[in-house]
DNA sequence: CAATAATTTATAATGATTATAAAATTATAA
DNA sequence: TTATAATTTTATAATCATTATAAATTATTG
């Protein structure tokens, strides 16, 4: 932790052994104030202004190394862009079919397995719903 | 319904106003009787023999179709290649890591919805697992 | 300072899907 | 039936997110 009390990007890094670059900084953090889902073209041109030489090469290759180490996770509604997300506790996802916006919501997963799973090694839950956002709901009515 | 009871795929397209072509009939009727939830690619593969002309375009025309007409539902876990079920009830889906193979599992939908979707309105409701399948734990160990 | 390793970058390739339009089939009208 | 229009299928090209590859840059070590 550093003097905020917050786990700043370049620390987490370091406890996952991943080298702490200029730009893996750079990508971590924006995940960690943006908790919109951002995919990875959005990440990219976010950044770009902060750092004009960034390559969307580096930003995928980042995703990929914090991907294996747990630190983010790809969530895929939908669209044929794959959306990021620091990942911590598990959670359900709500895609908005209008805007494409990507919420969170609270899940308890254990109730999900009645049965039928028997024997089978179960590593990673999900669960994720499709509709119409609150405020997309608003504009449909005005 | 037919003499056997079951609702055959021409018959299927007829109720949802779909003209039964050949083609959408084979590719429906491949859909109902593989419940490995087959990709485009793999439908069109194994349609090929009994129709030499098909294209595959065809088969996604076809698809969007169906898909539209709410008589199969697209499943989309990984890998970039859309999987195609025939869709009933609500139902899980398990990937397996290794084999890839897709399994469907029961699960009640009901209880997710715990709160936090307040003001949302939900269409789709998706749940599915990844992880190792029975079959490849085996070979794991042997 | 080399020499070596790690990282980033530019560029090209991949591959599932979509777009487009021509060809073939089917339905409708004359 | 024949012409005409609408539908469906097919061939072909385009799209676009992602991956592969290798050159260029940067960091590390002796
Ligand atoms: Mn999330
Ligand atoms: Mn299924
Ligand atoms: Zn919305
Ligand atoms: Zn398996």
């Amino acid at each position: 932790m550093n003097r905020t009390g917050m786990t700043d990007a370049a620390e987490l890094l370091r406890e996952h052994g991943i080298k702490p670059s200029h730009q893996r900084v750079l990508v971590l953090s924006y995940l960690m104030t943006h908790p919109e889902h951002p995919a990875a073209d959005a990440i990219y041109r976010s950044l770009l202004p902060e750092m004009a030489s960034l390559s969307k090469m580096t930003v995928y290759n980042t995703l990929e190394i914090l991907r294996k180490a747990g630190l983010v996770r790809i969530v895929r509604i939908g669209d044929p862009e794959a959306r990021y997300d620091v990942m911590t506790d598990d959670h359900g996802h709500f895609k908005c079919e209008i805007c494409g916006g990507l919420s969170d919501f609270a899940v308890d997963m254990r109730p999900l397995v009645s049965d039928g799973l028997a024997g089978y090694e179960i590593r990673e839950r999900n669960v994720y719903f499709k509709g119409i956002c609150p405020g997309c709901l608003e504009n449909k009515t005005e």
